[in-house]
DNA sequence: CTGAAAGCGCTAACAT
DNA sequence: ATGTTAGCGCTTTCAG
């Protein structure tokens, strides 16, 4: 059998208080004298009341919960968006609800359903692919609705990040103005990723635009991306030997490639050329440093976090926000002038 | 102005069924007839009706939702720990709510009143480490406890873990055994990461069992792991060239010693051998394997969830249990027979 | 199988 | 500065 917990009663009994008055105290709303407000503050903390926000959240009709969906937590991406969130969220009385999707849409589906019964204050969700139900969920949720990550797309309301197009264009550019002209993709078999196809998509683009094509690619899936990373430069360089330049769709598997390129004797970035994408903090250890193009990841939260706070205060009409953050290129040690 | 979000009443208007028998058609409970069933999920589906689970929790005093309190995200230990719980949560109607606490007890007790504030079915904590007032709510919560990740200390009520004061001797032990006598220690300044605290205690009198003192140390906070691990790597080795053997309190640091160790073309593991902590997924990448001990993360959170599950749903009665995993050693290629 | 009534614990809006 | 009243949207319980 359960205990039932504390209420308001019981810290209005103990104190001889009103329990309006005592919620007045505990919320720290309305004139209340100092005198009553120390005796409800010592009957709460001696029962060690703790307020029950689903009967406040009824009664109010606010909750101070904003949920983010992001696809996956083992990605180190989408952590440093929660950091941006939670960072933008600090001072006030707002806290992230995370929802992970594992980049399945009927997942996201779910996990929206479920978060959207809780009634949060505001939506962030990456992407701005979503099945139809969740677009019909989201525009009936009537609370301000922030995708997030890529602009690439028709955003249901507000929207915060990067042209993942534009970045595989511009990283395309990079390296045909380098002079490499054997260009092999090395990316994760996954159809869902958007952003990671919507990068290959400008970067074949502008390619084509340069009269080159990509001449060898190679997909992996699950495992270390390390180690995957690894094993997809031995395989395609193999099969295509005379590549002179590896774009990965990410750092790790391009991290990765580096190290076996370079335990391989492989002259980088003159033989070979290579980049990532993402910016992760973890290129800073490797012997040489990966190009790669900065997501803006940390930023892409705090905005999103601050679209949603101004919105649901009314300080913003909803809509009509797009945000594009414009990602850098780092050029690191294995691309050539 | 928002919008008002629809209620039971919408679809039982819409529906012509009475409130009653809409929710227990959207909960399925209760016998109804086809007929009707139909009726109701046609009207709930056609106006897009999402519960309020913040009345359905109030009215049946049962929340859905399991807090999981740790220390950080950006770990990669925790989303590990994490997964764990997901999976033993998903084919059941609960599902983890995260809080992070950046390793501060202050933030640890706020993030718990927020989340007991929310009534959850239960609480998955890391450590047995927690400000009195955190204690005091967990005690007074009335909902399963279950910490996490470490059994060397005095649990509130249930607990699953590792000790990391035996996996710190376990690792001294086989450290002694392959001979080696002059030790480094390299770890993060974190003075309230517990666990690395009483990995460090077990290695050090494990070590001066066999005669043997860490002859010097280095700490580090903040930045790239891997990147700080080379340095401190060099710093350490600078200072004290005669060291035959590095442990590092977190694999990530270990990695970048390795990288640097490797570049500087040192013997390993004859002249030097170096041993991190978790068992992370990454150091599968490196040009050799790390030797390292595996943290039984995941198991952590399946269990925990299980735990949790069995007595919320009273099949257990709470208190008394204690699962302590044990660590196994990866020696790798880093440590000589 | 279906419905009506009575709250769940709190807060908004009014009194006083 | 404090108290009273009337719900918030759902589920439990008890009748039909």
């Amino acid at each position: 059998m359960r205990k039932r917990s504390l209420t308001l009663r019981d810290v209005s009994e103990a104190s001889g208080v009103s329990e309006m008055t005592v919620s007045r105290v505990l919320r720290g709303k309305g004139d209340v004298s100092e005198a009553t407000r120390l005796k409800v503050r010592e009957a709460a903390k001696r029962l060690g009341y703790v307020p029950n926000q689903i009967a406040g959240a009824l009664a109010s009709q606010r909750v101070n919960l904003i949920a983010v969906i992001i696809p996956s937590l083992a990605n180190m991406v989408f952590p440093e968006v929660l950091r941006g969130i939670s960072k933008a969220l600090e001072e006030t009385s707002y806290q992230p609800v995370i929802g992970v999707t594992d980049y399945l849409p009927e997942k996201e589906e779910k996990v929206l359903y479920e978060m959207l019964s809780w009634r949060p204050a505001g939506i962030i969700i990456a992407g701005l692919e979503h099945s139809e139900g969740s677009r019909a969920m989201l525009r009936a949720s009537g609370v301000p609705v922030v995708e997030i990550m890529d602009v690439d797309g028709e955003a249901i309301d507000a929207c915060v990040g990067i042209s993942h197009r534009r970045a595989g264009r511009l990283m395309a550019e990079r390296i045909l103005d380098a002079g490499y002209r054997k260009i092999g993709f090395l990316g994760t078999k996954m159809p869902l990723d958007h952003r990671a196809r919507k990068r290959f998509e400008g970067f074949t683009e502008r390619l084509a635009k340069g009269g080159v094509e990509v001449a060898d690619q190679e997909f992996y899936s699950g495992g270390s991306a390390l180690a995957k990373g690894r094993e997809m430069t031995a395989t395609i360089l193999s099969r295509s030997p005379k590549l002179d330049f590896l774009y990965y769709s990410n750092d790790m598997i391009g991290a990765g490639g580096l190290l076996y390129l370079l335990e391989s004797g492989r002259r980088i970035p003159d033989d070979i050329g290579l980049a990532g994408f993402n910016g992760v903090e973890l290129l800073d250890g490797l012997p040489i440093r990966l190009a790669t193009m900065d997501a803006c990841r940390r930023e892409i939260g705090e905005k999103a976090a601050e679209i949603v706070l101004a919105q649901y205060s009314g300080e913003v009409s909803e809509g009509e926000i797009l945000i594009e953050l414009q990602p850098r290129l780092a050029p690191g040690d294995t691309l050539r002038d």
